[in-house]
RNA sequence: GUCCCCAUCGUCUAGUGGCCCAGGACGCCGGCCUCUCACGCCGGAAACAGGGGUUCGACUCCCCUUGGGGACGCCA
């Protein structure tokens, strides 16, 4: 038997970390199977399910680099099936009609609470006869679930878990307006999709003993369920918008490597020993739902940072200067010169390994850029004016002006040189040049910073600065 | 309230009865390197929630307590 996994978020909002965790784990796992995992959208809520969400979803899932085979299908396509499913179990009596009003039921659900019983719906309509249905009442159609002995569900990752029948209500299947609900409707898609392991959040722990009991009364093969602990906050309390935690596309923003991320959410939940970096193939081989811990895990921007500094350092330069150049374009708001794109290149080797994301990446190479008279920083100015500076700066224009090998060997050469000719540590005198080179008082090593520039901007740059 | 799940350093985790006075990673602190910032290297502080069992022996097995989370919709 194939493996078949699916990815089924409601598309209510972006895709957010948590479900892109869920979707890597179901990618993964079908991955390491050899078998696929297909999209579904839970669009069945009409009226809060957006098309917008939907392409936010795609391309949250696209960035990730998490692919699904064929179309994606929406669940409320599927409607007609689901309302099928529900009359067959009508007329083999494993379900019932129930006239009970919304109001009714809140009734009941508030009377239950104030005399501290269980919130369920009491079955009033379960062995009623038809007849007596109110007229003109439109019922929903409710499960006829056992009220005795046990509902297991073993569980991949949380283990064998079992609910008495006596604490579950019938559930509703079909609305009055004769619409699937959520439990129906997951319930027959996942069968006629053929899935064969549901893997989802830890919150859909108790519905799947709930689905059982559809699967069970249909008479169906209930797939493999793995319930994957939920990924809270920095304070350990469930994951919400204040905690900086939103859809994927904001880690883009922030300048996180898809690579990254992936990595990261793979290794928040999931280990393999003592291992921290993982590649795409290297985790497709190593994963597999056994080592996936049980309890829920917090998230944190630091460690995400740590990897993403790993990713950016590792990864192909070239695509790292476009991507640099991107954001640089995006920050200034126009194109990039030849010259300044002919610096990316140089620089990105010093400039990668001082950075932790894309963001700040670009912004320690505001610098390449031609944009004199540069923007000094508030620390930057003082060393630039400071005590001699100027006339140091001066000496030091004069002495690069005669500098004919201008790469870092011939300029070490000549700041060092000038350096001892003053009597003075190679600190006193490369702390104003960084600044007037830079207009900041921390940058790549200081001959590095001329090579990149050149002669000709770099001469100018200093000759701002001199007395 | 009822039901379900979970519990090792601040965080992510290794650990499946003796290898553990608990290992790795991030973060933090100190040092080295050094033209600044990083990188790198070296070192440090830091945890088995509590209580009962079981056992020759428990981080590992069982029970209780406490704490956290989740579910109880004609939402998904």
């Amino acid at each position: 038997m194939s493996v078949i996994t699916r990815f089924a978020p409601s598309p209510t909002g972006f895709l957010h970390i948590g479900g892109a965790r869920t979707a890597l784990f179901n990618w993964l796992f079908a991955q390491h199977h050899g078998g696929h995992m297909l999209l579904r959208i839970e669009d069945t809520d009409r009226a809060r399910s957006t098309e917008a969400a939907v392409t936010a979803i795609h391309e949250g899932l696209e960035w990730l680099g998490l692919d699904w085979r064929g179309e994606p299908i929406s669940q409320f396509a599927r409607a007609a099936r689901h309302g099928e499913v529900a009359r067959e179990l009508l007329a083999a009596g494993k379900a019932y009609h129930c006239y009970c009003t919304p109001q009714e039921l809140s009734e009941m659900r508030e009377t239950a609470k104030a005399e501290g019983r269980s919130m369920r719906y009491d079955g009033r309509w379960r062995d009623r006869d038809p007849g007596e249905a109110p007229a003109g009442q439109a019922p929903v159609i409710r499960l006829k679930s056992p009220q005795s002995g046990t509902t297991v569900v073993h569980d991949l990752v949380q283990g064998e878990v079992k609910v008495g029948n006596s604490e579950m209500d019938d559930m509703v299947l079909l609305r009055a307006d004769g619409t699937p609900t959520y439990m129906l409707a997951v319930v027959v898609d996942d069968h006629d999709m053929a899935v064969s392991h549901v893997i989802r959040g830890d919150d859909h722990l108790t519905n799947a003993i709930r689905q059982r009991q559809i699967y069970d009364l249909m008479g169906w093969q209930a797939p493999q369920f793995a319930h994957i602990p939920l990924i809270h906050g920095a304070d350990g309390a469930k994951l919400s918008k204040r905690h900086g935690a939103l859809g994927v596309e904001a880690y883009r923003d922030m300048g996180i490597l898809p690579a990254a991320l992936r990595n990261y959410l793979l290794r928040l939940g999931w280990s393999h020993s003592d291992d921290e970096i993982f590649d795409t193939a290297q985790a497709v081989e190593w994963f597999d739902l056994d080592a996936i811990g049980k309890s829920p895990s917090r998230f944190d921007i630091p460690k995400l940072e740590n990897l993403n500094s790993h990713y950016l350092r590792t990864m192909d330069e070239v695509a790292l200067c476009a991507l640099c150049r991107d954001q640089l374009v995006a920050t200034i708001g126009r194109a990039l010169s030849e010259t300044e794109q002919d610096r990316l290149p140089l620089a990105m080797g010093a400039l990668k390994e001082r950075a932790k994301t894309l963001v700040e990446l670009a912004d320690k190479a505001m610098f390449l850029l031609d944009n004199r008279p540069l923007e000094m920083e508030e620390k930057a100015a003082a060393l630039v004016q400071g005590g001699d500076a100027p006339g140091l700066l001066a000496k030091a224009h004069a002495c690069l002006g005669g500098v004919t090998d201008w790469n870092h060997d011939g300029l070490a050469d000549a700041i060092r040189g000038l350096a001892d000719a003053e009597g003075l540590k190679l600190g006193k005198l490369a702390q104003p040049l960084r600044a007037a080179l830079t207009g900041r008082n921390a940058s790549p090593g200081i001959f590095e910073v001329l090579y990149f520039l050149g002669r000709r901007e770099s001469l100018d740059r200093i000759g701002d600065h001199m007395e």
